[in-house]
DNA sequence: CGTCATGATTGCAT
DNA sequence: ATGCAATCATGACG
């Protein structure tokens, strides 16, 4: 605190060192490429795409199945949307080309920014570039903020500097942005400065370098951030401190909700403040016995194992996965702070999704969906796996890295494994969400095995971030393993129904606040799943989660078939998530409606029983969005990206599947009011069991027991299946497109607008679409 | 309460 | 401008 003011900001950076794609990616073409086209080359098949993939990226596929694989599935699913997307706007462009003159702009601006923000979340930045580059020099593109983002991807991406400082500091951005680009700044600044001096920077050159360039007002707001706590939350646990040193439970639970931190958090503060507060002197004396770490991160690389902790933050770069760490605590705090008003993005959805306001929607093949933070989702069930990852933070950077979105999700799980404890139960949330690398190891596969609960009645819950609502019902049955994962949260996860566990997540107390609806849920669930909200309620099917409740529920979807239902809970405040995952495979449709009237009759309970089970085994990592913390720049870890949205609107999501076509629609009803923010990512993997009936027959990796290491698999998985449905690149691009024709007006406009007043005419149109073939629309194209 | 672990800063010598 | 080491600051844990 004391030292914070100005470096204060730069702070946390340390370690962005993560960036590891990002990094390489500025350093050379080369590197690059090779990470973008990794990315690539796992989601799309190499043969007819648009753009044909260059050798290299092909070579890298393999690498990429490594690294970018982690990222995940969501990156992945996003591939498969980008690609479309792409091919979408690619045959715009020619369009365009062809009748230029007349004219002037095929897409409407919330078009083109749906498609940057699409491009920008699958990670593949030359596509982006492309696209951008088949804008027309529109004026309505100008401010486009969206636009802008992307040119500033995009020259990172290419290694000009000056044009990305220059987009940097002439335009304000949303502050939902400002993780992304601040990270985008300094790693460019990093990585001028390694270039220049040929050797990866250490933690002081870092530092060095965030104090000569601070951060320009554009994409900082000034708040600081120190270590992981969020001034805001300081100055509430100082104000609180002043009045009464040892705060009742009570008082610190209500801290814990206004500042965004875990109980235990706030209890650790307090004890460490009294006991500073005492004998100032002998607090700290001892550390340095040790050594320093920091200092050897530079000189030598590896090394980080050092510490038993995941979260070693300096790593050469080289490590893709290294999130950092640290990184994490970030969110918390940023959460816990006001900003969070921004962040909307949560999102989920079960089979479907729904996006948060602005993002545009994408699905098929693997239906997935990104808000404008960066959330995806699958929830579409493809064949056998699915993911849905939602994190709006990462997702720069990992897109920037690695071009998947996933990152934080992946990296968390691919540090793996490492030991963290995993929470089994303890009631107690700890305060553990700072650091949450480990958590996200967390889940551990072993513990949530089977169980399997099955409960039936429908149950909707609707969870609402910015914007965006979910909605589920659930007759839900889940076999074997349901693992959420959350990354902020790594102790506190619970498990709901023994099949899942979740790591609490934490939902910014603003959002909370500013959000209406409130829907008291009970820790009486039921089902034992853990639920404390205390104020929730519920409204005709919908659920809001008021910041009031402690706890966060999650909730989970139904699918026709079989669905993963996940929960979450949270350890801290209020948090929700979702996962959901449908496994839809062949043909069965889902449908997910979620309306508002099944819900009606139960109440939260029921939303609990929902909860559980899953046939496969699936792991959910959330993120929450980070803020702006300049720290998080500095990690790549720290990427949440606040969500903004400006308006809860309820979106709706179709997604397609393509073989056997599922088309999961899921509206999400929400009305305005509510907020919630929901902000984490989640990542989900889903991988099918036999319980499922009868599964693609995609020769999907057996479930392993290690999710974490899983993961890769599950996106090889998931790589496959794309294979399976894009090996006819064309019809289902052409469908996917003919998707995004036909619906898109109505999905996008949606989408970004964030509001959605008619609820019917979604429905009506989502009915359309579900009938709708694709396939025959692209021939008509 | 006492300690640890680690990131952030600072100072100093090159 | 750098490299290195010391020191501070702070969250987490046993």
């Amino acid at each position: 605190m004391s030292s914070s003011s100005p470096t204060g900001q730069i702070a946390s950076a340390a370690d962005i060192k993560q960036e590891n794609g990002m990094e390489s990616a500025s350093e050379g073409q080369e590197a690059p490429r090779e990470v973008a086209g990794g990315a690539a080359a796992g989601l799309s098949p190499p043969a007819p795409t648009p753009f044909p993939l260059e050798p290299g990226d092909v070579a890298v596929a393999a690498a990429a199945a490594r690294i970018s694989g982690e990222e995940g599935a969501v990156a992945a699913a996003a591939g498969a949307a980008v690609d479309q997307v792409q091919l979408h706007s690619e045959l715009l462009g020619r369009h365009h080309h062809a009748a230029a003159a007349q004219t002037p702009l095929a897409f409407s601006p919330d078009h083109v920014a749906c498609v940057c923000e699409a491009l920008q979340q699958g990670g593949n930045l030359d596509r982006l570039a492309r696209f951008l580059w088949s804008l027309p020099q529109s004026d309505l593109l100008r401010g486009n903020e969206s636009l802008l983002k992307a040119r500033a991807l995009v020259a990172f991406h290419q290694g000009i500097y000056p044009e990305l400082y220059s987009i940097l500091e002439s335009h304000s951005f949303e502050s939902a942005n400002h993780p992304l680009l601040q990270q985008l700044w300094y790693k460019a600044r990093y990585t001028e400065a390694e270039r220049a001096r040929g050797r990866p920077l250490g933690a002081v050159d870092k530092y060095r370098l965030r104090r000569k360039f601070p951060l320009p007002r554009t994409i900082w707001d000034g708040e600081e951030t120190v270590y992981c706590f969020k001034e805001k939350s300081r100055n509430a646990l100082k104000e609180l401190y002043k009045q009464n040193r040892y705060p009742s439970p009570a008082e610190k639970r209500h801290l814990a909700k206004i500042t965004g931190l875990s109980l235990t958090q706030v209890s650790n503060w307090f004890k460490n403040r009294r006991q500073r507060d005492r004998n100032p002197s002998e607090t700290q004396s001892k550390s340095e016995s040790d050594g320093n770490p920091s200092t050897e991160d530079e000189s030598s690389k590896g090394h980080e194992d050092l510490s038993p902790h995941p979260l070693s933050s300096s790593s050469d770069g080289v490590t893709n996965l290294s999130l950092s760490s640290h990184m994490e605590p970030v969110y918390m705090q940023q959460i816990g702070n006001a900003k969070i008003s921004l962040s909307s993005s949560g999102v989920l959805l079960n089979g479907s999704l729904v996006p948060a306001s602005t993002s545009p929607v994408f699905l098929n093949g693997n239906s997935f969906i990104q808000g404008p933070n960066g959330v995806l989702l699958n929830g579409l069930n493809v064949g056998n796996t699915q993911s849905v990852s939602l994190n709006p933070p990462k997702l720069a950077s990992n897109i920037v890295s690695n071009g998947i979105s996933m990152t934080d999700i992946l990296g968390s799980a691919s540090q793996d494994v490492k030991d963290f404890k995993v929470l089994p139960g303890s009631v107690a949330n700890s305060a553990a969400t700072t650091s949450y690398s480990p958590s996200a190891s967390a889940s551990f596969p072993g513990l949530i095995p089977n169980a399997e609960v099955k409960r039936e009645g429908i149950q909707t819950v609707a969870s609402q971030d910015g914007g965006s609502v979910v909605t589920f019902t659930t007759p839900v049955q889940i076999n074997q393993y349901g693992i959420v994962q959350i990354p902020n949260s790594g102790t506190q996860s619970q498990f709901l129904n023994g099949s899942i566990g979740f790591s609490p997540l934490q939902l910014p107390p603003v959002s909370v606040a500013s959000s209406q609806g409130n829907l008291s849920v009970n820790s009486s669930t039921s089902d034992g799943s853990t639920f404390t909200s205390e104020s929730t309620t519920v409204q005709q099917g919908k659920v809001f989660f008021s910041s009031l409740a402690p706890n966060a529920v999650v909730y989970t979807v139904p699918n026709s078939g079989q669905t993963l239902g996940s929960v979450k809970q949270e350890g801290l405040d209020r948090s929700l998530v979702f996962s959901q995952l449908m496994p839809v495979n062949q043909n069965a449709q889902v449908n997910a409606n979620l309306s508002s009237e099944n819900i009606s009759g139960s109440g939260l309970h029921p939303l609990a029983s929902s909860l559980v089970n899953v046939s496969q085994t699936q792991n959910f990592s959330l993120t929450p969005p980070t803020l702006l913390t300049p720290t998080e720049l500095n990690s790549d870890i720290a990427d949440s990206q606040p969500m903004s949205a400006p308006v809860t609107s309820k979106s709706t999501v179709t997604s397609v599947s393509n073989t056997n076509y599922a088309t999961l629609q899921n509206c999400s009803l929400i009305t305005g009011q509510d907020l919630m923010s929901v902000p984490m990512a989640q990542t989900v993997l889903g991988e099918i069991v036999p319980t499922a009936e009868d599964q693609v027959g995609h020769p999907s990796p057996a479930v392993h027991q290690d999710f974490v290491r899983e993961h890769r698999l599950v996106l090889q998985s998931v790589a496959n299946l794309k294979d399976n449905f894009l090996p006819n690149s064309e019809s289902k691009a052409t469908s996917n497109l003919m998707m995004l024709d036909s619906k898109s007006k109505y999905v996008l406009d949606g989408m970004v607008e964030t509001v959605c007043e008619d609820l019917e005419t979604d429905k009506k149109e989502l009915a359309k679409l579900q009938t709708v073939q694709l396939d025959e629309d692209m021939q008509d194209l």
